[in-house]
DNA sequence: ACCTGAACACCGTTCAAGT
DNA sequence: ACCTGAACACCGTTCAAGT
């Protein structure tokens, strides 16, 4: 008799395909998706994206079985080079602005499409396929990291919650991504931020 | 020659209508509206919400143009007990905790429905309709007032913007909607918050 | 005035049939 | 293995026809 766990043997789970076409086809697709997350926000209609790539939706569905799979994709380098920065400012001299400095560029990366930062929460929630993407996996590890750090150095009030403090920042990627100034807003809200976690007081 | 400013002659903009059969759509729509939201979030079926209303989609859009304006509806009271409320801690002893008091409230009513943070937020970008709607017009007003107040009075840092801090409570709001402990989540946040805008710094 | 319900234009998702 | 494209089940919105 052999034992299954549901859920977990069945997905494609693929990265880039060998067969020719399968690639060229993968490789338009994440080309296109790009364009449409860039025009329309992480909500551009699949089919479109599809049409686009010159390729039926069946075969976006194959390759990127979720929508967050195919945001994935497209971000994939993006991610890594924000979870190497976080990696790197670990050893920085000042644990707080390493914080800051980090929190900073994981804001401006959730502004690169309209939309990604309710898609990462929605992924962070939803907990149906095992546990959560290896990517938000990592974001939050690296986070956490840069937080406890800051916490110890004491520069951080001692009772700040990793889980808090990212959540925030998803928080206010979505209140500043539609807005006129965008960025700039995003950087006082995160200053609002770190004045609330900074140990001893808000500095002017 | 008659000279039209477009799109602000042809809203119905009606109100509870007068006509007997009318009336009773009207209250019905709004019945089951609140159910759906509930149920469903403010991104229920409107057409589901007809059904079971006992009428047809058009219906519904005779009545409620935007599904912004049958969000209005059904929580119009509960709005204006929000507005009263914050005009009465206008004058209360502590301002800052009356600021608090009054953002925790805004929050807790956020949380009402599933997705109301993010509808409010959008119509308040929204400017098509001339102004935003009365209705978060006066909540941001009430806000700003209290914020202004203890500014003045020197317990909140004297470079914190209305529309920041507003737009933040909208960001905790949607950030805490479907987390498992929900308002305890808020809670935690808006404390941060509050410990940033805090003049003197963070007290433990 | 108000309501109905069909019609339209869009979604995402699945899957049998083809190569 | 991979792709196609029709089929399905859902949306919101409009509008001619009815009362």
């Amino acid at each position: 008799m052999v034992i299954t766990l549901a859920g977990h043997e069945s997905r494609p789970r693929a990265g880039r395909p060998k067969r020719a076409d399968a690639r060229r086809n993968y490789d338009q697709l994440i080309e296109q998706a790009k364009l449409a997350f860039a025009e329309f926000g992480v909500d551009a209609s699949l089919d479109e994206i599809a049409r686009r790539a010159g390729v039926a939706s069946g075969t976006l569905y194959r390759h990127f079985p979720t929508r967050l799979d195919l945001i994935e994709a497209v971000l994939g380098e993006q991610i890594a080079e924000l979870v190497d920065l976080g990696r790197g400012l670990l050893t920085a001299d000042d644990a707080f602005d390493a914080l800051f400095a980090w929190l900073r560029a994981a804001i401006t990366h959730s502004l690169t499409y309209r939309g990604l930062a309710a898609a990462v929460m929605n992924s962070a929630l939803n907990r149906e396929n095992g546990l959560v993407s290896t990517w938000h996996a990592e974001m939050f590890e690296v986070g956490a990291a840069l937080l406890t750090r800051a916490r110890r150095s004491g520069v951080v009030v001692a009772d700040a919650d990793e889980a808090d403090v990212l959540k925030m920042i998803g928080a206010i990627a979505w209140a500043a991504q539609d807005a006129s100034d965008g960025p700039a807003q995003a950087d006082r809200l995160l200053t609002l931020l770190m004045n609330g976690l900074r140990h001893g007081g808000v500095q002017r």
